[in-house]
DNA sequence: GCTGCTTTGTGAACGTGTGCACGAGTGCCT
DNA sequence: AGGCACTCGTGCACACGTTCACAAAGCAGC
């Protein structure tokens, strides 16, 4: 069948899950599974399975009642939709201590993020090569982004610096940036901005455990209320 | 007054935001901003004004109409709300790329939660030293678990191990969990667990991309469909 | 103390996301 | 061929989150 349709447009909270289902399937697949269920599928990605069978249904109809759904060619129509068809060439912006580790970590690569660049600002940093990843000066960021068609950077730098690269990746002409600093980046409207912040996470923890322990303040101050 | 209420149940859409707001209120105190009205707040957290004094409000009433917040003092009970009137230890799991990271980054001690051990399975990797944390071997995790009360664990291995780096953190006694392996961790219900997987993240960004780029197939098939 | 300006706190409307429940389609077995 | 068991796709109701809009409350100046 033709399955190039004008897409509906999907809801986030589905597009923040397509990820996961492909990364469970492909698993499914290298095991040797033909198969899965929607039910399976959810338990495996800890979800509901009336929540994966409708996240399925905007991307088409491309399961088989009383089967369920082709592993194989679902992990195709996923990828499609995600744009993962082809590479995405990623710059990283910050070579210190989480830019290296990124640099580093394979997952980038195997997963169609292969590293194009990595650049720093501090000329002590420039010429030293991170697992095979050479980093050049952050004054190099327009070059690389045109010649390996970049499109997404990575701002791995201090919270002092990361407006700045931010600005720089766009000026390059990046057009999605994902955010490792913990400062909200003031970017023009086109462009794509996911934020990670490890702190915000583990506050989030904390307020958890917090409340686990019963709200009691158990805690000795260590910060003084300002006024009465 | 006595701000000690029986608290409401606060949204974790609330949650989530209630770090931003006190990084950045924090921020501002340091420059010698001593009131803040909820619109600058909004204007530097990148959301609606209406949305932060609703957030704010589940706090209880702590705004002064026609003026706006103390800053210092909504510090001091956003950090009340979320635990972070003490340090909370942390234990990380997996001493590779990753995990020679998150121990290297001052940022975890300095926002309240400092680095109580670093462990690995790997005999090659136990002793070195990572920015001030000896590497133990993850056997050592019940203990360092206990004697330093650390209730909250991150997961920092490859995806094969982190199941195995879970079960061994709650079996320890953490109830809470950061996971950066790009796997749904199966844990007891009472255990906090939150994701943070780059991949998702880039997938997401890449799905803009392609969507930006008119959703046209422009892409060398690298895969192909299983079936017509 | 009164007037006018500012900003909070929140009720109500709206939009998004979730989960149930069930009709509809498919394969298998007899 | 018919019946049965299974699983998808989706309408619907509900829960959650966001935004608007406005009354209530405080401050400043006279």
């Amino acid at each position: 069948m033709a399955p190039e349709r004008a897409r509906r447009r999907i809801p986030d909270a589905t597009v923040a899950r397509l990820p996961v289902y492909l990364r469970i399937l492909t698993e499914q697949g290298d095991e040797g599974v033909d198969n899965i269920s929607s039910e399976r599928l959810a338990e495996l990605g800890g979800v509901n399975a009336a929540k994966v069978r409708k996240d399925l249904s905007y991307l088409g109809s491309y399961g088989t009642r009383g089967v369920g759904y082709e592993v194989a060619y679902l992990v195709y129509q996923i990828r499609r939709e995600l744009g993962l068809t082809h590479d995405w060439p990623v710059v990283i912006v910050g070579a210190g201590n989480l830019g290296q580790a990124l640099a580093g970590y394979g997952g980038f690569g195997e997963r169609g993020f292969p590293v194009a660049g990595i650049v720093d600002i501090d000329d002590g940093k420039v010429g030293s090569v991170l697992s095979g990843v050479r980093v050049r000066h952050i004054d190099e960021l327009p070059q690389i982004v045109q010649t390996k068609r970049v499109s997404i950077g990575v701002v791995a730098t201090p919270a002092s610096a990361a407006q700045d690269a931010a600005d720089r990746l766009v000026r390059a002409g990046v057009t999605s940036i994902l955010n490792f600093a913990p400062v909200v980046l003031a970017v023009p409207r086109a462009i794509e901005v996911r934020k990670v912040d490890l702190a915000v996470e583990l506050q989030i923890l904390s307020y958890h455990e917090q409340r686990r322990a019963g709200g009691a303040i158990h805690a000795v101050g260590t910060t003084r209320p300002a006024s009465a």
